[in-house]
DNA sequence: GAGGTTCCAGACTGTTTGGTCTGTTTGTAC
DNA sequence: GTACAAACAGACCAAACAGTCTGGAACCTC
């Protein structure tokens, strides 16, 4: 085996998500990515074919975090009590409660940038997302029914799972609109807030 | 007065309109604007000194639009009725109602294509969008606030006030993602409930 | 109808773009 | 140590990009 290129693999790989996410995906050209990472024109179509290819892998990367962060906060809410509805707040509670990274100025979803522009989604770069989304309507629907379970005229668990994701997405955007850090947290909680309304 | 230019004028910002929030901004030439709108490179350069002012000019009427549909939206549910918790139903209800133009599958918002460049946001493109959220945010704030007045430990008025953005925007998101022309629909419906629950 | 201005068409330009190509280094296998 | 392939670096290229320029047509003013 030749010498490791992981590392500047990753290191790509990490400059790129940063600028697609702050800037957009077509608004981020290849040379910012290369001196931002600094490496080089060789290294980066060594290890992506194209620019799109890299899009795909960073979606694909990105997806995954993102439903090993459902797992976590689902596994914190199951562990934190029985009561099925107490478990849907526990749930939301554990993303308002981590402020830093999650709510930071800056930070953002590298989704919306995706989904943005069309062409992305026809040729299915977006692919990994909509598993994710539906990841986290499954499990969350699960949760929400659980806390429903033999009510009539209530709300449909599939949609109240999916308003979750909704409210993240809205909520980052509302964010970069306001410029206001507290944005995310306060809007997690008023969704907590509506979700323990619903299911009291 | 020379001959009259307002019609190829708005010919353009139409298919800008239509192309950025269909592709984003950057990802949007001048060129396809001006082939869209079968206008010429001398029109679109006459009109607009440079595809920034385009931007510009788009926002400022996309979010004037916004407003008046606000204001429609309030109009419709302070006539409904003299409920407080009546009226923030009445007004989700406008808009989960009118499911043609809003709820399209090729339905987008233009907040997103511009709020996704971080560039637009700094250079002050972005601000219409600004004083649209803050319209919303006040007026709905006054809405909600009045059914839940006196209510001790109740949610933040303008939390939820900004959840009804945060939702739109949402939805479209996750639109784009499942491909599904009833999210928007949905995800209008999830909302009045919550909030009916909250204000119950 | 002469002069001037707005409106627009399309050729043109300098720069940036994604992507290629060549060459060199580095580690591995034998 | 020789052979070979992976891992780069950076010059290079064609196409696409935003923006300019020139020329002409339409319309108003006088």
């Amino acid at each position: 085996m030749p010498k490791d290129g992981t590392a500047t693999r990753s290191r790509i790989l990490d400059s790129a998500e940063r600028l697609v996410k702050v800037n957009g995906y077509a608004a981020t050209s290849v040379d910012q990515v290369i001196a931002d990472s600094g490496t080089s024109k060789g290294a980066f179509f060594h290890h992506f074919p194209s620019k799109l290819d890299l899009a795909r892998t960073l979606v694909q990367r990105y997806a995954d975090a993102d439903v090993a962060e459902l797992r976590e906060g689902l596994a914190h809410a199951e562990a934190a009590t029985d009561d099925p509805a107490g478990r849907v707040s526990a749930f939301v509670r554990w993303f308002e409660e981590r402020d830093e990274a999650l709510l930071g100025e800056e930070s953002n979803c590298l989704y919306i940038s995706i989904l943005t522009e069309r062409e992305l989604v026809l040729d299915g770069t977006s692919d990994p997302i909509l598993g994710a989304v539906v990841a986290w309507r499954q499990e969350l629907a699960r949760l929400i029914g659980a806390a429903l379970a033999g009510r009539e005229g209530a709300p449909d668990p599939e949609a109240l799972a999916d308003h979750v994701f909704v409210t993240f997405e809205g909520a980052f955007l509302l964010a970069r609109s306001t410029g206001d850090p507290t944005t995310m947290r306060r809007q997690l909680r008023a969704l907590r807030q509506m979700l323990e309304a619903v299911l009291r």
